[in-house]
RNA sequence: GCCCGGGUGGUGUAGCCAGGUUAGCAUAGGGGCCUGUCGAGCCCCAGACCCGGGUUCAAAUCCCGGCCCGGGCGCCA
């Protein structure tokens, strides 16, 4: 706004509503909306005819007097415009309407996500999630780790035995990753000490879930020279921590749109570790057998039992047992493995925890896996000539966002969402 | 992948179990009236039973198959 209180807007239009001698558009952009206000006998008469037969979603720019007082209530801002420019006419048959006068389903929403993405509560996911990252990324830089980009296609399907996308590279057959982590850790083991990549995996499991994404984002840590799988979880709650708080900073307007109630967790998180577990879940009427990894059922009763426990969202499950876990992960003893999963709200936001370093040990795991160590040798070999200690995890970025905002579909959270049905837009 | 549920105008739904009116309602759309609307209001118009087969005098409704979608489980982040 200038000293005359001349201002230029832009917009989508929201809402039209003609009164015959005065006509209102709302417009709509990614910050406010604004009530242009026609009148009859005042505005310039071109404006009328410009605007005649506008539609809802249509573009518009436009440019006028701000109104000092402004009489329209549901607006941040009021304007009678001198000039209009109409920069794109929307059809008017919309296949779902932006002002959510009847709210649409989620599959038709997604068939036409750039329209459902104009709701305001929508772009707000968007927001949150820029902030988040900012806030971790922030983090991560501050504390010396260093952003890396690893290979999305990868030519061996090895890392956790999650079905793999194939793809054609040139006359051979290769895979996308389903995570980063081994060329993480030959990062590291290449003297990148501390490092993070912040990328996409893919999963071709035929999940039909409101938490499972054929394509997914993660923030994935890795980190030498630790001393345990203790510091990469310290490092893990602050990245968390660091997050939620920048959005706390920036984000106040989305989340009330959201209507979420957003705390900065409490450091350190709480930890279970096995084989406790398994009483724990016991106690609370769930059985589940010794050495055996728990079941989704378990992930819920668990955050019961935190929540009630140490009132929080986030918790550790530590020691898992090996057999249930890659080769490549950390042996505490004979049973258990310093492998660590990170839980928000009942549901498992990432794995990590301590890698096996040693040369010879990782060998004899890859064989107690009943795995083949020549069709490994590609990463193993590396162990050889001289790994430090450590470790790291992979937090799932959607996953993250839809607990912390309480969405009910983690697709919500995509902002074009792979499934085994969907592809496109 | 297994199990369960569902597909009705552009969108969202009622009707289905107990087969038979012109398939109801809301919202969006088209036309009209209105100088302060703001979920605008009022009047008028137009718009739909997923596909294929079967049962029946008659199918949105019952049966079978297909396609699509949602949920639960498994797997995982």
């Amino acid at each position: 706004m200038d000293k005359e209180g001349r201002v230029k807007v832009h917009g989508w239009v929201s809402e039209i509503r003609d009164l015959g001698k005065i006509r209102f558009i709302v417009i709509r952009n990614w910050r406010e909306k604004v009530q242009l206000t026609l009148k009859r006998g005042t505005s310039p008469s071109n404006l009328f005819e410009i605007t005649e037969k506008l539609t809802q979603e249509s573009v518009v720019e436009a440019e006028g007097t701000e109104v000092k007082e402004k009489k329209a209530k549901a607006v941040d801002r009021e304007v009678l415009p001198e000039s209009i420019k109409v920069l794109s006419i929307s059809s008017s048959k919309l296949p779902l309407d932006p002002n959510w006068k009847v709210p649409a389903l989620l599959p038709t929403r997604l068939d036409n996500r750039p329209l459902d993405l104009r709701r305001p509560e929508v772009q707000a996911i968007f927001k949150i999630e820029a902030s988040l990252i900012s806030g971790m990324e922030e983090w991560l830089r501050d504390h010396g780790f260093l952003r890396v980009f690893t290979p999305a296609i990868i030519g061996a399907a090895s890392e956790s035995g999650a079905e793999v996308f194939k793809v054609r590279y040139f006359d051979r057959e290769a895979y996308l990753r389903q995570d980063p982590q081994l060329h993480r850790q030959l990062t590291v083991i290449g003297g990148l000490e501390k490092i993070y990549d912040l990328g996409v995996n893919w999963r071709a499991e035929l999940s039909h879930t409101p938490r499972h994404l054929s394509e997914f984002r993660s923030m994935a840590v890795e980190m030498g020279f630790i001393s345990s799988e203790l510091d990469t979880m310290r490092v893990e709650e602050e990245l968390i921590k660091a997050g939620i708080k920048r959005v706390l900073e920036e984000r106040e307007r989305e989340l009330e749109l959201l209507n979420v109630e957003l705390e900065v967790p409490k450091t350190p998180f709480p930890e279970l570790r096995f084989p406790k577990i398994y009483d724990i879940l016991e106690e609370m009427g769930k059985e589940i057998e010794y050495g055996e990894e728990y079941d989704t059922e378990s992930e819920r009763l668990l955050w019961n039992y935190v929540k009630e426990e140490y009132n929080s969202d986030f918790f550790f499950v530590n020691r898992f047992p090996f057999k249930v876990k890659p080769f490549y992960v950390m042996k505490e003893d004979d049973t258990w493995a310093r492998s660590v999963d990170l839980l928000y709200k009942g549901l498992e936001l990432s794995s990590g925890g301590q890698r096996e370093h040693r040369y010879e040990v990782l060998i004899s795991q890859i064989l107690e896996k009943g795995m083949n160590p020549k069709n490994l040798e590609w990463f193993t070999k590396f162990f050889a000539y001289g790994a430090p200690p450590h470790g790291g995890f992979a937090i799932g970025i959607e996953r993250l966002v839809m607990k912390m905002l309480n969405l009910s579909n983690i697709k919500e959270a995509a902002l074009f969402p792979r499934d085994p049905e969907r592809v496109l837009p």
